[in-house]
DNA sequence: AATGAATGAGTGTTCATTCAT
DNA sequence: TATGAATGAACACTCATTCAT
């Protein structure tokens, strides 16, 4: 593993470098960050880097295990005081989609991790839908839900989160002109629009078996648009 | 674009080459796939491949396109003949899975297009979610479903396939002891257990709206699993 | 050597491949000016490039001797007629600095070659400074001007018009903003200016020994300018 | 620009990879100068090339650079303490001839770079020109010299160096066997025969519009012989 | 703790040339 | 006569990593 400081300042070394090599790798990618653009961007030397990080693929393990844990965090926080399951899902994907739109990290890096390291991979998507799983468990066995498959379903949001994701928070509304090659990260900052986020709770609802939710809520919102 | 040949012979090479390319690119990424190793593998000179391709990318953009084309192809095919839109999803995701299963390069090649191509992988998304669209507004036109907004549905469905796709196709069925380096191909030849596919459909069912066909099933299904 | 075309239409594709060639080394210099350009510029496959030229070199050192017999027949047809030897030199420089201004492969090419083709180059400085040795020699024997060694004076005289015509011809009048990377042929199409032809005729005719001819002028001109 | 070393063993670096280059360039010329040639003649890696230059043409440019300092520093230190104009002009060329003598690469890396780097090329010219202008424009302020336009004059006189130089020094006296391309350097260590600099300065005072110097030389001389 | 110098294997790409048709 | 396909050596350049200071 990767050597831990034992200094205050070494300390702060290191945590400049993981700061670094999340912006790093959030613009260009694992393959294009190169360590020394890390470095750089740390402002410390090239050697530096290996006083703490064993290979620049450690650093990207322990960057996806971080990003991971706030992420998870950031969710979890979101969903704190909801009523009930649909409404803690929905509290959950908002934080996850802001979480996003902070740090498009997670999506460039997560989605390279594949290729570059796919048991960090796995671990990531892995946890998240851990999370998921427990509280599907829990609201079946309070009848907020119908019986399905938790882990199948689990799955399933975690698949319609990622991708809802990148669609909307990532390329943005998608009448922007594509192509923007110049900064990538431009577009991580826009937000599901609301009704978009509307309509996938009511494709969630009804998916988890309570659709007398949906058409409740449907009622009550009197009018629908279409994208 | 990039040249196109002028002989039958020429023709072959490069057909010979998007191949190499594809077994190439999915057992090994974009980065790692250099094009020697793409040339070799094809059985030609290094130089033959920029006979037919601009650059590595101008061969990845075709790959993904390609891919895209057969990916649509088969879901189409495997959609033909369903009864009811239910049905066609269920057949449709069927053929997704499985020439995912046999096309590892589908999962690899585009996940890692969001960094190397990203125009590449959008139009790749947006095609198949527009496949998606089309028919949920049929459908809906025809009542088989909900009034749910058919672009934030199809991005959904699109995002559990992948996913589920990942999961259980890609991966194995997760008792696989995983880190597997050596043939990351090799577990590219599973299939998603039925049950999981039941599971799946149960929850896009009752998602696009129509919960009594989950229930009829549910029923007439007697027992159910977990995963 | 090249091989000699037999038929007429042979003999067409070898005329082109010649032509392709000056415009495109003089365009691009010897190294930049890729066969396939040459005969893409000629219209015809690259292999037929072969069937008329042993290798590239073997096409750079006809076109540099093919030059040399145009600059030379251009700067003799110009002194035709002259009446006396210092008209004549005016008369040739003239017409070497047409000659450069309408084919800037002259400089390009030529000043290339001292690393391409060192014989070449030196047969062709040769071959021109043979001509001026001849005309100084006869110049001499009439007492039209003064007995300076003639083959210095005519490897100087040399210098002097190939730095000039560098100069102005090639460069423009100085004026001109450099770095014109787009098009470096554009420059070629200046002319040196009467007033620097004038100054230096003067500063060649005092060189040559007639210094009463340089006076001669400067009086009936009456004025001077700088440059 | 090129970065630069930050101690004194990155210092030794840069220069060994500078005096290297010059080397190689002369001897091969930019095109065959290849940056592996070049460091392996420094004795270093390929990747040290890259700490120092941002690439090779950036090193020529500086070489170019560098010579220029280093020719102009050598010809007025040679004219330091002339006593005229003319004797001037004798030393400087003198040592001009001696410089290029020890520097072929002058030669050599100077003529390539009208294809390679235009605009170092005019640089290194106008630069010299420049000197010759200065000096020119104060003998005629003090009537050592015609009324010539200067800055023809001046771009004469460079010619002139330029083509006696590359006949004399670089090729030798004539009779020498040509076509040594085994080691293009061997030729460059001959000197100026004396009576071509004596005849070269001859042409060069009667241009410059005192001829009864000229006069005087020749009578003192009495004989001259051909070359 | 920190650094800049150094490296060499590796990359994508070009190109003069050969050859079967 | 003419061609386009094929090649492999060569190139400029990058980069993760090591090491002396």
């Amino acid at each position: 593993m990767s050597a831990q400081p034992r200094t205050a300042r070494g300390e702060k070394t290191r945590r400049r470098l993981l700061e670094a090599a999340e912006h790093v790798f959030s613009k260009h990618g694992y393959h294009e960050a190169s360590v020394s653009r890390i470095t750089d961007h740390a402002g410390v030397g090239q050697g530096t880097f290996y006083l703490y990080f064993d290979t620049k693929l450690d650093l990207f393990d322990e960057l996806v295990e971080d990003l991971n844990h706030r992420v998870r965090q950031a969710m979890s926080e979101g969903t704190r005081g909801a009523s009930s399951r649909i409404e803690a899902e929905r509290a959950g994907f908002a934080a996850f989609f802001r979480f996003t739109a902070e740090h498009p990290a997670l999506y460039r890096v997560v989605r390279e991790a594949e290729l570059v390291s796919p048991e960090a991979l796995r671990m990531h998507y892995t946890r998240i839908v851990e999370g998921y799983i427990d509280g599907l468990r829990e609201a079946s066995a309070d009848g907020e839900i119908g019986d399905i498959d938790p882990t199948v379903a689990a799955w399933a949001l975690m698949g319609i989160g990622e991708m809802i994701g990148m669609r909307w928070v990532l390329w943005g509304d998608g009448d922007a002109a594509p192509g923007n090659d110049a900064d990538p990260t431009a577009s991580g900052t826009r937000e599901v629009p609301p009704h978009v986020l509307d309509e996938m709770m009511r494709f969630i609802s009804g998916a988890l078996g309570r659709p007398e939710l949906v058409r409740d809520r449907r009622e009550s919102a009197g009018e629908k648009e279409e994208s």
